[in-house]
DNA sequence: CTCATAGAAGCTCCGTCCTA
DNA sequence: TAGGACGGAGCTTCTATGAG
């Protein structure tokens, strides 16, 4: 665990309205939250502290290396994370915010009834097409070049792997419970893309690939809330992924909502999972319609 | 009739893998 | 070594269908 941040119920409900939820599937549940514009500004602070610490892993990452001899960097010039996220291309931080809002989602609102959900660390450092980019962005700042970072020669494919992992732990700290969450985050719905994450998902295996990177992450913090996970998530890779549970999660995030029918409120199915989720276990779908959601992006990651 | 939606196909990128 | 296919991310455009 690095990360401790947690942000006010209140406030944070005003601003994502949950929608009453009609389904009564064994398996299956959608949760569906509707931005309130108007109350942003309440949970504003509180929510870009919160993806800023997502992202505090990937920045000490960047720096790592460049610490002897650049440290402390007190000229943003010298710092390699200075532009860390927020001249990434806009596609890039959406997907951030998409893994984020999962992680926030699970640790404030629960999952499948449950509230005890843990997500240790988030896996943005990982994204190496994006760390080469930022080189290249690095380079351009430095030499006092043009840099668009919307254009679309600065598009980079995403990060494979899961996109975010939760644990539930029983009283002795063993992990009981896996929930892998797959992330996606549209300006516009797009139905092509819900059928693929719910693919995605149905592939996936008991022991998902970003428990080893959750460890080396982890690994590299002394703490003692860090070193027990990393204790746990061994004993989960070597043995415990047998028995413990393991659960779907798919995060929808997306910049509009359904005008017709009327009495749509969701893009992702309401009664029962996706066609192309052909496993059996339990998915649990949340879908965020964010009204002004390229303004989200421009706050959380661009200081805008 | 008009507007919205689903689904398909095509597009922009980069890196990787395979083949000549 | 060079060229090409492919994968993975989301966007754009088109058509057929359906709602109001």
């Amino acid at each position: 665990m690095i990360r401790f941040r947690r942000i006010a119920l209140n406030p944070l409900n005003d601003w994502l309205s949950a929608k009453p939820s009609s389904g009564s599937h064994g398996k299956y549940e959608l949760r569906v939250w509707r931005e309130v514009n108007a109350n942003f500004a309440a949970v504003r602070d509180e929510l870009i502290a919160y993806a800023q610490e997502a992202l505090d892993d990937a920045r000490a990452r960047i720096r790592k290396g460049f610490e002897e001899t650049l440290s402390p960097f007190s000229d943003a010039a010298d710092d390699p994370a200075a532009h860390y996220p927020a001249m990434l291309n806009r596609i890039t931080l959406q997907g951030y915010l998409g893994e984020t809002l999962a992680g926030l989602a699970v640790e404030h609102f629960g999952a499948f009834g449950e509230n005890d959900w843990c997500v240790p660390a988030f896996l943005f450092r990982f994204h190496d097409q994006e760390f080469q980019h930022l080189d290249l962005i690095n380079e351009r700042f430095l030499r006092g070049a043009v840099h668009d970072p919307d254009a679309v020669v600065e598009r980079r494919p995403g990060r494979t792997g899961d996109d975010a992992l939760a644990f539930r732990l029983d009283q002795g700290g063993k992990i009981t419970h896996v929930l892998a969450l797959e992330a996606k985050c549209l300006i516009r719905n797009n139905s092509t893309t819900i059928a693929e994450a719910h693919n995605k998902l149905a592939e996936g295996t008991c022991r998902p690939s970003g428990i080893r990177e959750l460890i080396t992450l982890l690994s590299d913090y002394k703490t003692d809330e860090a070193q027990a996970w990393v204790a746990r998530l061994l004993e989960l890779f070597k043995e415990g992924f047998k028995t413990a549970e393991r659960r779907d999660g798919l995060a929808y995030t997306v910049g509009n909502w359904p005008k017709q029918p009327a009495t749509r409120v969701s893009w992702l199915s309401p009664n029962a999972p996706h066609a192309s989720y052909t496993a059996g276990r339990r998915l649990d779908a949340m879908e965020f319609q964010l009204e002004a959601l390229e303004q989200l992006v421009d706050t959380l990651y661009r200081g805008f």
